[in-house]
DNA sequence: AGACAGTAGTTCACCGTCTAACTATTCACA
DNA sequence: TGTGAATAGTTAGACGGTGAACTACTGTCT
């Protein structure tokens, strides 16, 4: 630490100038600005790059994968209703009708009524349907540790654990 | 630190059943998992208060106000092409033309035609223009603050080394 | 039993964004 | 100087998302 020049990014260069802007008044504070537009610049490159992989995929658009993922997640057996895979994707529920359409039409899920309760409507992956997800999700965690690869599984520990306590406190 | 029990988040579940699920799967590392779904729903709690917070407004919608945004922290003198603004903004030039369509109509910006190089169009805000950005930058820098608001000075210096890191990586 | 509020999913019209053309202009170079 | 590549902005058509209305079904209260 001691003596370590700390280099700067282009979000310093960003904030120096809104604090110059903003000199005198106290509502704007450097570190929360500078956090959350770091982060955002992070969101921006994962979805970067996680659409150029998709780009050129015939079989599966990014949102089908997407669709897909939440519904493989989910807590065994792996099924889950329309309205969970859209809350889960954060997507509306007319957003989803359209979502299944397409993965249904492809075979990669199925849509089963609910005897138990005819309202509702069961989401199950097909066998195509999870092949295609396990081809997808480990180049996707690929993508993933490299864009935190600059940080060392201590620092990941550390960053986790910052984050964890803003989550706790939106969750509460 | 010692003896303080952490106390668990939704991601820490959602990471556990994955964990468990991959528990072979050297691909898989949670903390990078979990810093990267953390930040997102950080970044989709933002989001849910800033669109919350221009539902109301009649003058301004929030794609306008973020439009208003990147043009009012241009470095002096605040004046911009439509493709930087795109660039800022993270969206298209088409889409950034039909946006100051908008605000062009609503006489919040001026678009004026450069003299040096005919292609190009500057836009500059209008009084009312930087009226409106100032009615509403104060509001976002409190709900920024509030959605950070666990942290302490000191765990936001921290975060922003942690992520000033992963961005110096990423721009290099 | 019947009325009624609540819930799950879908359909519809509208809106914002995207990609891909297209127009106008500038620049490089033969 | 003129020809072609590059660049700035706009336009056109398609797509995916949203909120609101709608259908179908369930549960509750009298």
């Amino acid at each position: 630490m001691a003596g370590m020049a700390e280099e700067r990014d282009s979000v310093d260069q960003h904030v120096a100038r809104w604090a110059a802007f903003w000199k005198d008044e106290p509502a704007f504070v450097p570190e929360v600005e500078g956090a959350l537009v770091r982060m955002s610049y992070i969101q921006r490159e994962i979805r970067r790059a996680d659409s150029a992989a998709f780009a050129e995929s015939k079989e599966l658009t990014f949102e089908d994968y997407k669709t897909l993922h939440v519904l493989m997640v989910q807590p065994w057996p792996v099924e889950a209703t329309p309205a969970q895979l859209a809350e889960a994707a954060n997507v509306t529920r007319a957003a989803m009708t359209s979502r299944l359409d397409r993965l249904v039409a492809a075979e990669l899920v199925t849509r089963q009524h609910d005897d138990t309760d005819r309202r509702r409507v069961i989401i199950r992956p097909t066998a195509s349907g999870r092949a295609a997800w396990n081809k997808y999700i480990f180049e996707g965690m690929a993508r993933d540790q490299k864009v935190l690869g600059a940080l060392s599984h201590e620092e990941l520990i550390q960053l986790n654990g910052l984050l964890r306590k803003v989550l706790l406190d939106l969750e509460s």
